[in-house]
DNA sequence: CGATATTGATCAGTATACTGACTATCAGTA
DNA sequence: TACTGATAGTCAGTATACTGATCAATATCG
């Protein structure tokens, strides 16, 4: 019989437990409460300025209506902005605000610490390799999930 | 600047956003509506008759909050048991039904061609080295969650 | 132009996950 | 035995994620 060890879709789960607490860890070390959902979400915005949701949903694969509560508790944090935007009534343009882009600088060392973290058990080039092949897995099931990635029509 | 794809968190989210997909999918094609984290749970729970939740959270490194939930919803779909403990007044057995040894039958295969959907972009050779990979990262990285592995005590 | 389809955003509902608190019970020790 | 600490389970609260529905606005095509 098969062990849950064997199992990827398992293996996917715990990988990714591990990666949100360390993630959380290291970023409330740093007096900081942003979640890695938030970060993505915040870092994305800086990148784009102006990009509206459902844009800014494709670029990180998140769900459409999981954006909505990101959003608003960046808003809330006072770390982005949310207008209408002129081109499309329906739209909302996002915006990062000062504090977000201080926010952002000051939290990327303990960002890269949690990516350090979350591989300390494997060497440099066995963390290279499990994200060369996450990469590849990922991109061959990218539209199985409600949330594929989405690149910027040019 | 480090783009998404060189963070194993965010590797890590989108291949579990994937894989819970997968299994979804291919389990509601086969007729039944389980949950990758409620199978595990009732696959372990067959495994162990008479255990504990915290035991079975140890098992699956679920949270102890989360199983109660989780229990609840087994136990409201008659695949599983709660019983009061006879040793430990405090704690509850859990036993899987012949109902829950019958889905867990039926729904195999599904289960078994999620895990192969997930990979399809990797070859065989590759499959198994993620998975390798994935299990000496979260070997290292154990202890950092909230609800670590916990083996069985003799 | 007008009917139709599509799209951006939100909402209600459900299921993980976690934090922190609480009760009941058990175990070990002074 | 009484006190103390640990443990099993639950609960309230918050944050992802998803399904499916709805509303307003835009795009498309006959």
């Amino acid at each position: 019989m098969k062990d849950n060890n064997d199992m990827p879709g398992h293996l996917a789960r715990r990988f990714q437990q591990i990666a949100v607490a360390v993630f959380l860890a290291e970023v409330g070390e740093a007096g900081f409460d942003l979640t890695p959902v938030q970060y993505a979400a915040l870092a994305t915005i800086k990148a784009n300025p102006g990009l509206d949701q459902v844009t800014l949903a494709g670029l990180i694969a998140y769900d459409r209506t999981t954006i909505t509560g990101v959003v608003d508790r960046l808003v809330q944090k006072g770390l982005a902005e949310r207008r209408a935007s002129s081109r499309d009534r329906r739209a909302r343009e996002l915006e990062i605000t000062d504090e977000g882009r201080r926010v952002l600088r000051k939290i990327t060392p303990a960002v890269e610490s949690a990516q350090a973290i979350m591989l300390r058990g494997l060497s440099a080039k066995e963390g290279e390799e499990l994200m060369r092949l996450l990469r590849k897995a990922i991109a061959a099931g990218n539209e199985l999930s409600r949330a594929p990635l989405r690149e910027i029509q040019a």
